[in-house]
DNA sequence: TCTGGGGTCCTAGGACCC
DNA sequence: TCTGGGGTCCTAGGACCC
């Protein structure tokens, strides 16, 4: 007799994705080590997108600068500019794709991932079907982490890359996790994991025995108890399709030559402003608050902020409030990068509460 | 070796009230 | 004249994700 059929959570990754899709428009790329990153230009300051396996090969990473990678690589490689409009295109293919699964509750967490809700007595089997379907419909390849929760779910994919599928469920988490260091934990960055190692924390083994009491004085109320949980990979199970609603829109650039003096940095600011305010204005929604975030070469990035004092749909309402912090920087330093952020009201309520659905954190 | 651009959400601590 | 303690709300800044 077979397994009872029960809820599971699977987790859908497509495998170098914009390596993948920049392949399949021109197919002489295929085996070719493939760099997506930037405007294309190596010797720009810009970072690798997404490399494609054989890239991978000779050390390039995504997150690595241009610069590095095109000293790591070989010589026939290819390096292609960022192609937003075509890579949209595709994902909506490949959650299409999803949602023609019989029974699948689709939650979309970025361009190339998913988390799929589904009862079945055989999820391998299923994580199988889907990825064939994927297949057929786009030609592309995923990878899926099949779990009994969010958690173990996303966590299980990486084991199955590329084109695999790994389970990882309250049984084998252990067996699997215990060694690992905190940061390969979902949502355990590089300053959290500095922080538990201060404590003589350094394992998901020691995170997972280490007192809440302690944890919750050290992160909060909050973050204590969900960092201990992660180390147990228990999570929220519930996949939502609600359709998601972004709260903020901002636009960010690295220049290519630093901005050394406030002409320049109002000019700058004055920009990204108003695409923003395009943004925010397609979709009929007033602003609350505005960030403006600056790196300063080399490389400190400081990020600060401002609650307006009425949500405004007026443009020069919030330019005078991102000009107003861009007094607040330091004069005399070189401006590497500098991006704004609008958050804006919700449709209903007009503030910030009643916020669901959440995508980028589960 | 030198670090993108798009997002979400949490926490500390001050302000304010009783 | 000098001074409580506790709660809640709000603001600002930062950490993390893909």
């Amino acid at each position: 007799m077979s397994a009872a059929a029960r809820a599971w959570v699977l987790h859908v990754d497509l495998d170098q994705f914009l390596a993948a899709v920049e392949v399949l428009r021109r197919p002489e790329l295929a085996g070719r080590p493939v760099i997506v990153g930037g405007r294309g230009d190596p010797s720009e300051r810009a970072v690798v997108s997404t490399a494609s396996y054989e890239a991978r090969e000779y050390g390039i990473r995504s997150g690595m600068p241009l610069r590095i990678a095109a000293r790591k690589a070989p010589e026939d490689a290819v390096f292609l500019p960022v192609d937003f409009a075509v890579y949209e295109r595709a994902s909506d293919e490949v959650m299409t794709a999803l949602r023609e699964i019989e029974g699948a509750v689709v939650e979309i967490l970025g361009w190339d991932e998913a988390f799929l809700g589904v009862s079945t007595a055989e999820p391998e089997e299923l994580a199988r079907d889907v990825q064939a379907h994927v297949l057929d419909r786009t030609r592309l390849h995923c990878s899926i982490g099949v779990g009994d929760n969010k958690v173990r779910a996303k966590m299980a994919t990486d084991f199955g890359k590329p084109r695999g599928v790994f389970v990882l469920t309250e049984d084998n988490w252990f067996e699997v996790m215990a060694a690992r260091p905190t940061r390969a934990l979902w949502g355990v960055g590089s300053k959290v994991s500095k922080r538990l190692a201060a404590r003589g924390i350094t394992t998901v083994t020691e995170l997972a025995a280490a007192p809440v009491a302690d944890l919750v004085a050290e992160f909060g109320p909050r973050m204590g108890q969900w960092y201990r949980d992660l180390a147990h990979g228990r999570g929220p199970a519930v996949v939502d399709d609600t359709p998601w609603v972004a709260r903020s829109h901002s636009r960010e650039t690295t220049y290519q030559q630093n901005l050394t003096t406030p002409e320049e940095v109002d000019r700058a600011v004055r920009a990204l402003t108003d695409q923003v305010l395009d943004d925010t204005a397609a979709e009929g929604r007033p602003v609350f608050r505005v960030h403006l975030k600056v790196r300063y070469a080399p490389f400190e990035t400081r990020t600060i902020g401002k609650k307006l004092p009425a949500p405004t749909a007026e443009r020069a309402d919030v330019l005078d409030a991102v000009l107003a912090l861009t007094r607040r920087l330091a004069p005399d330093r070189e401006v590497r990068l500098l991006g704004v952020r609008a958050e804006m009201t919700m449709p209903d309520d007009g503030d910030t509460a009643e916020r669901t659905p959440v995508r980028g954190r589960i």
